[in-house]
DNA sequence: TATCTGACTGGGA
DNA sequence: ATCCCAGCCAGAT
């Protein structure tokens, strides 16, 4: 893998933000991302930074994105995607579970209700933003 | 340089 | 609702 430019650890940097800022036990898209740091059409790259976290962020020095939350993010589905590793995704809805969050199955697919635990900067939740508590 | 792939999405059939 | 597919764009070969 070679060295990233300046301007992709920018892109890089923003996607571990912004998910660091997914509350506890919520979950949010790799498109919501995507759109919450003005890169609408970089979905897919935002798996990408996620896929090599630990890649990516030893180069920087937030100690934040060192227990960063990626199992809180799963496509715009609600469906903790398909990867490589297949076992990150069982592990994921064990995190996920771990903070509460109800992970039914469908076909042997992971499903999150974005409906009960969606995280949308523009979601009118007034109710479901105050059960936070960081481990 | 050319081509393929993927932790994505939205829209059309 | 489900399936399919073109667009997307940085990484990998």
């Amino acid at each position: 893998m070679r060295q990233p430019t300046g301007e992709q650890l920018v892109f890089h940097h923003s996607v571990f933000t912004e998910t660091c800022k997914i509350p506890y036990g919520r979950v949010t898209s790799y498109g919501q991302i995507a759109r919450r740091i003005y890169r609408p059409q970089n979905a897919r790259q935002v798996g990408m930074s996620l896929k090599n976290l630990t890649t990516y962020t030893r180069f920087f020095d937030d100690p934040e994105f060192q227990n960063l939350p990626w199992w809180r993010v799963v496509n715009s589905q609600g469906v903790i995607s398909k990867r490589e590793r297949a076992e990150a995704v069982t592990e994921q809805a064990t995190l996920l579970r771990r903070e509460g969050v109800i992970v039914s199955e469908r076909g042997g697919e992971y499903f999150i209700d974005l409906n009960e635990f969606g995280w949308f900067e523009d979601a009118s939740d007034d109710s479901k933003s105050s059960d936070e508590s960081d481990d």
